[in-house]
This record gives structure tokens, sequence and C-alpha cells, in this order.
DNA sequence: ACCCTGAACAATCAATAAATTATTTATTTA
DNA sequence: TAAATAAATAATTTATTGATTGTTCAGGGT
């Protein structure tokens, strides 16, 4: 079966994909349907895909990749502090997840589909989150900010307790500015600590205040 | 309608609707196999509980109690110190619930329903859960140990950041071991804080030891 | 009066049949 | 031969039906 890497008429499919899953949602466009927006058959599908999840994943990715640059700009702003960054990146991260759960919920409808059937994928861009978070823990222990053994355990467990942030199943009841309180204090938290101490009075005090 | 606050005939059939769901499940326990068990008749359970739910409530927080006991027993030890309370808090609050999960799975089912039907039940006893983990947080102060301007609003942070060890649809997949490592990271980031500092750098070398 | 039963009702669930849809393959077209 | 189609198949989904179950209630026994 010949199958092309990267052609326009693959790019042409996920278009009018995206289209379709848009308005009438994933499980609701066939094949056909989509055959039909794209001015062929069914079956020649399936000469530029392996089949309909296929096409589900580059939708999700493509949508994961969009977050994923939202962020990169974040952790390279220049102006911001490491400490800003951490704030900004989650807060971002929960805001643009909020926004695409409004303005399309039909991409969530797939996002669980690949969650469920694509495990590997879903850790995979995990891992990509993960790779920024502990590049700005790294810039922060570099600028005195923090001081950090190893930035590659700690981004691993910020991600853990921040998870509840990430999984629109989780938060779906809660009204956006209640999750951004939350995530907030949740991060206020990491960047304080509870252990006694000079520095970490101070930015208790800050906390406190809101 | 009569409807006795607590009586024998109230516990004998929550104690035999335990033993059913526990080995048929709620959802494949009819009230009628409650009711036989009982030596009743189905219509004569509505003198006794307004409805299947209500019983299942009563499984429920008999089960959550039990958890809540157990906790409040970590809280209480005089031998040990906030920061060592505060783990094994939540390591035992993990192991207690990853026990029920597999020695009596059902619960779970129950555990959902409830979540769902009667979300106050449960946030009730989230607060109750809060309430311990702020003891430990004031306890935490008075010792020196901590310098927590506001341990109440800590105590709903520290709660938000560990959910993911709180609810067994988010941790099914992964084994007991890899969970509470994960636990014991984000514990011990809370503990330690990442901000710079004398006291934080001792903790985050703590933490980096394992 | 109180406690309970058993039949009746309405809502829910499970099984099955029907229809739709994803995928494959044989065939056609250019 | 490459590219597409259209028909065939296999899998999934949806509707429909019948059975089960939660709940109520009019009465009967104590």
């Amino acid at each position: 079966m010949i199958m092309p890497v990267e052609t326009d008429i693959r790019t042409k499919i996920i278009d009018a994909a995206r289209k379709l899953v848009a308005r009438y949602g994933y499980g609701k466009t066939t094949m056909a349907d989509l055959a039909e927006a794209c001015g062929m058959s069914p079956g020649n599908l399936y000469r530029y895909f392996p089949g309909k999840l296929d096409i589900a994943e580059q939708l999700a990715q493509q949508a994961f990749d969009e977050e994923l640059t939202a962020l990169r700009e974040v952790v390279r702003k220049q102006d911001l502090s490491a400490t800003e960054k951490l704030k900004v990146f989650f807060c971002t991260q929960l805001h643009v997840t909020h926004d695409k759960l409004n303005e399309d919920s039909k991409i969530f409808e797939i996002a669980e589909i690949i969650k469920r059937e694509r495990p590997e994928l879903s850790n995979e861009n995990l891992k990509r989150l993960r790779a920024l978070l502990t590049e700005i823990l790294a810039s922060g222990n570099a600028s005195g900010e923090f001081n950090i053994p190893d930035v590659v355990s700690a981004a691993e467990m910020i991600q853990c307790a921040t998870m509840k942030y990430h999984y629109p199943q989780l938060f779906t009841k809660l009204p956006l500015n209640e999750l951004e309180r939350e995530l907030r204090g949740v991060i206020g938290l990491i960047l304080q600590g509870i252990s006694a101490g000079e520095t970490s009075r101070t930015n208790a005090k800050a906390v406190a205040r809101g």
C-alpha cells in the first residue's frame, strides 16, 4: 500500500475533517461525509490514512501543538522571572484548555478517544510539556531564584500536583475563576514550600495576600 | 410516613446490603434480593429507607468513616513530627483507598454513584479530610516546623495538589508503588518549596536523596 | 393503630433486530 | 501503472422491544 508521508491531499483531508468534526462531532462525521467533502470516494481515504482513528490523531496532535506553541512562547519570554513564568505557564495552559472546551468542545471528544485508544501519544505530549517545565526550573536555578537539585524530577512532581487542572473531565463542574484561584494557590504553595525559614516566610506572606 | 432515625432493623438492612453488594455489586443487588435477605417484602424496605440510593449512601458513608478513623489516628499520633504526619497521612490515605479497591472493588461502584448523585456528601467528606489536614499544619506551626500564615487555605491547596491520589479512577492504570513514588515526591515538593533559601535548600537535598 | 404484604405502576435495563458505518477488494479509468 | 471508484463485507451503532426493577399504595393481619 502506498502511503505518502506528507501531501496536499492529506492536508486537504485533515482540513475537511476539522471542519466536519467541529460541526458534527467525531462520532457523527462518517468517512462517507468526509470523502464527499473532499470530492472523493470513501475507499480512497484509505490511500491516505490507515483508518479513521489516524485522522482523529492528526487533529488531536494539531490542537496539542497549538497549546505547546503558546506555552513555548511563555517559556521563551525574556522579561519574565522564572517565578512569573511558572505562574503564567500554568494559567495559560488552563485558559487555553478552557477556551478550547467552550469554542469547540468537539475536540475534546477526540482528546478522550485518543487518550483511550492511543495512550502513548498522550504520554508523549505530557513529556513534551514537562520538558518546557524543566526549562523554566533550570532557568530559575540559573538566575538564583530557585535552588532545585534535580529539575527533571521536580518538573515531574509539579506536573503531578497540577494534573487536576490539565484534565477537563476533572474540572467541568467548577467555574474558570474558581479553578484559577485553586491553581494559583497550588503554584504558590509549590513556590513557597511550607517549611519554616527566611525565604519561605516571605513567600508565604505574599501568597496569603492573594 | 414513619422513618426511625436509628433502629436495629435499619442496621440489619445495611448489614445485609453490605454483604450482597460485596458479592454481586450494587447494580446487581435488587431491592427484592435485599428484602429476601432481611426476611421481609420489598415494599417494607421503604419504611426504613426512602430509596435504594439512601442505602448506598449509608454504605459509602461507613466506608468513608473507616478511612477517616484511620487518618485521625495518624493525626493524633504523639511520636510523629508534623512533617512525618503529613507524609504518613497521605500515604495512609493512598493505601487505604488502594486496599479497598482490591479487597472489595464493589464499594467503588457505590462511591462513583454517590459522587454523581449526591455530590454534597462527597464534598462534605472532603471537608472533613481537610479539617484533619489543617490540624497537622497547625501543629507544625506550633512546633516551629512550619510557618504557615493561613493553614486553612494551605490545607485546601495541598488537597488540590494531591487530588490525583484520591480518586481511584485517575490512577487505576499506575501500580501502587509508582503512585506512592509520585505522591511522596509531591509531598516532598510541598514540604520544601522550590524557592532559594537556607531552609528550602536543606529540604531539597533531603528530597533529592529519596 | 401499627406493621407488613403483595399486587400494580412507571422507570430503567438488557437483548435483539435493523440500520449504519468503517474497511476491504475487485474493477474501472486516465 | 497509478489513482480512484463502487460494490461487498464486517464491525459498530442505533432503535425497538420485552423483561426487570425501583417505588407506591390499597388493603390485611396482629
